[in-house]
DNA sequence: TGTACATCAGTGAACGCGCGTTCACTGATGTAC
DNA sequence: TGTACATCAGTGAACGCGCGTTCACTGATGTAC
């Protein structure tokens, strides 16, 4: 009756997989990821698998989303940092460069996590029958946005700027991210990549402002 | 003695390999690039490839450096058309964003290549026995130098912003052509796509010149 | 409280595939004398 | 100009691998009565 060895049911299989998929792409980049590497990190069979999800892009799917989840935590925990100043305009221009700088930290630790962010813009969340545009634009988006309005509001970005300005700004921190992960700057130590990092936001707010 | 049907001798079986790996890296994009499946579309045994490359990661980079060098040209094509104004500064800042603007179309007209490209600064060049730092930096990345040192001169750019200068561009325009290829702003039509880019770069040159 | 039975969550084995790469070989080319 | 021979550039077949996925099945769970 008691199982000192693994028992037949697993427990939580689903959770351990996704777990599992995190920690491989971590490690080893999302081309990594499969479904039998997976099912063997987690000590079951490859087709226990797909009594969780339909097949392997849909576990990515699924994993790519918490990654996502993930990125968008570290720029929100980053953002809520900024104080509350005497002055609005400081503080949004603060919470931009803080959406940016979070941004670009969190490609920097973790390469294979960001990788797997991406890919859940990449393919679209594939929302199902029961459509609908509940979260259709994912959160670190949304995170900008926001950063956009509050520097709207507070008069630090000129009106004519303002249509569109996201754009601007994802690109900046988006190609930052990709060229110190995975182009030129990767191997950089990381102050160096800091300081860039740290520049070429400066660059970026002095053109959405002055 | 005529041959009516293919010679046993191809003639010039590395040029037409690296030609079909640049039209499949273009309609398939770079992970369909396999040694199988190139040496059927030249209509070759498969291991014929090994007489000229030493492995498929060979291949590739070969590969990538003709991409690289294509996208060098079209951005190149792109400044020179910048016409010799009368204010040197302007002329520099325009040819900035020339380099901008072709990197980015480059990269919307074929993303295939766009990402092969991209490879080349993933792996350095290998540069062999015979090292050398003969081509260590990349052509596009010069080419942006030269734009950034235009500027300088001209006095169209701050001291104090020259140093490093070429990040903040470098992850602007990347950034831009990863999110229109492969991220949230894939599928956006053509002239929407522009435009957003024209203002990518306006917002770009205002914060390295205002 | 106990038992029959539907349902769930795994196992074990296998299919078929395409891949990169290597081996031994052969048809063609070019060069020395 | 003709011939022997080294060299080059392909062929044909195979190896071994790991993959995603499916099939039929079984051990465990929970629920109705």
């Amino acid at each position: 009756v008691a199982g000192d060895t693994r028992p037949y049911h697993h427990g939580d299989l689903r959770a351990a997989l996704i777990e599992a998929g995190l920690q491989l792409a971590r490690q080893k980049g999302v081309s990594a990821l499969g479904m039998r590497e997976l099912t063997r990190a987690v000590g079951v069979t490859p087709n226990a698998a797909y009594r969780h999800f339909a097949n392997l892009r849909a576990f990515v799917l699924t994993v790519a989303l918490e990654a996502q989840h993930r990125l968008a935590h570290t720029i929100l925990d980053r953002m809520q940092v900024i104080p509350i100043d005497a002055n609005p305009a400081v503080r949004a221009v603060e919470r931009l460069r803080a959406f940016g700088l979070g941004y670009i930290h969190f490609a920097l630790a973790d390469p294979g996590w960001f990788e797997l962010a991406c890919v859940s813009q990449e393919e679209p969340p594939d929302t199902g029958p029961h459509g609908g545009a509940k979260t259709t634009v994912p959160p670190p988006h949304q995170l900008l946005l926001g950063a956009l309005d509050e520097m709207d509001q507070a008069g630090a970005l000129p009106p004519h700027r303002r249509a569109n300005a996201e754009w601007a700004c994802w690109a900046t921190v988006h190609g930052f991210a990709n060229l110190a992960t995975s182009g030129p700057l990767r191997g950089m130590d990381r102050d160096a990549l800091n300081r860039l990092a740290e520049q070429a936001m400066d660059t970026l707010i002095n053109g959405l402002t002055a």
